[in-house]
DNA sequence: ACGCGTTTGTGAAGGAATGCACAAAGTCAC
DNA sequence: GTGACTTTGTGCATTCCTTCACAAACGCGT
């Protein structure tokens, strides 16, 4: 009632990677029990510039108070509900190498509304043992685990040769939400989401920007690789 | 001489954010022993479109060849020596959880230059132990891997609360680029640079889309939960 | 009741990234 | 050598995102 649903269709995906955020800058307020925030201090805490938190903020509604701020708590729930965070999201995650572990055993997933209800692997020796308390399933689970479970969100931390049929067998069983860790692009058809995470380009993004600093200090490359010059 | 070095100044960052794609989706064509692609072709392995791809292309230099297409290993060698790739470049991760431990065993990170010359966390108990055959060592160690080792890179792989700590003892040590996995926005000095990965992030991202796919479907919100709506 | 100081929400301007469409430049067959 | 064919590199239009700057809206003290 109190904000327009039919202005908030199509929030900018700029924005909707912001919110998250802002979710836990104001997660951040709360602990503290700060109640009240402004639009200055909120953008200081996400890292982010007050102009452009405002801006995204005026896309899911007008919840501030002109002269005095956000409430807190009000703004949280309203940034969840925005992200579908007030309902639990089921998640599996397959592959159970190094990554699915540690990615089974991350706290950050259950803190936000995502609950992993099940670790699948194709590997006949792992299946059965049991990791951070839920047991290792092979992938003929999927199907089940959908229409049982409402799965709705598939995370792939397996290596990049079998990612494509891992996500083959998510988008049969009726996953439309895939997480990607393999470095790889994966082919979906239409209606199915794919987020990719990818360590290693990363890196690579900050190398290309140590580099740069570096020439920029007066080092010279030879033979493809960084000298110093002898400055002064 | 081939390429003009003054006109290359300032590659977007959009660009740069995808040369590692490009440079993977090269490798893969190598591998297959095929050693020349159109950017169509490159464009389809990488996820992109064709335009997108040559004016990417085209802001390092003019390497490909009008009705023929890019020659694969020189093309992957340009982009590399962009990227600062041709050197290697020693890297640290802080925080020997769940994740250090993936992260360092991760095999992503050796095949592009990166290298692991020290794992690093403060808990007493851990020091001394060995992960993926590198032994653990005291954060006091940081000063001189810098110095002795040219450390140039950190991963912060902590929990949130130690993060700007940790952070704080890498650029005082010397390091201007870091890769954050901790959940939380870290305040560095200008000519620092740090660069994000938040797995829960990306996971509320998906929560969005895949909510709004449901609405669209004709389920409806009551109270926060998605519910099915008798559709015919 | 009223004016003052504060902070939001937003039009408008500026900048960046994307997609289109084609001329320029090369290969290849003959 | 020549012409047909292919594919790159890029100017232009468009869309998306960010930043600026300010009017509108609120609380508070008097």
């Amino acid at each position: 009632m109190s904000a327009d649903p039919s202005s908030r269709r199509g929030i900018p995906d700029a924005t909707v990677a912001r919110l998250p955020e802002y979710l836990r800058a104001l997660t951040g307020f709360a602990e503290r029990g700060i109640t009240s925030v402004s639009s200055e201090e909120l953008a200081a805490a996400a890292g982010v510039r007050s102009a452009k938190l405002r801006k995204d903020l005026s896309h899911l509604g007008s919840y501030g108070v002109r002269g005095v701020g956000y409430e807190v708590d009000h703004l949280a729930y309203q940034i969840s509900r925005e992200l579908g965070l007030t309902q639990d999201w089921p998640v599996a995650i397959v592959g159970m190498g190094n990554l699915g572990h540690a990615l089974a055993a991350y706290s950050g997933f259950a803190t936000r509304g995502f609950r992993v209800v099940a670790l699948l692997d194709q590997d006949c020796d792992l299946i059965g043992q049991e990791i951070a308390g839920l047991p290792v399933r092979p992938m003929s689970a999927l199907a089940d685990l959908v229409a049982a479970r409402g799965l709705a969100i598939g995370v792939i931390a397996t290596p990049a040769a079998s990612a494509q049929d891992v996500c083959d067998a998510l988008v049969d069983a009726g996953v439309r939400s895939i997480l990607n860790f393999a470095p790889c692009v994966l082919a979906v058809p239409d209606g199915v989401d794919v987020r990719k995470v990818d360590l290693s380009t990363e890196l690579q993004i900050l190398a290309f920007h140590e580099q740069r600093k570096a020439l920029a200090r007066g080092s010279v490359l030879v033979d493809g690789s960084l000298r110093r010059v002898a400055s002064e």
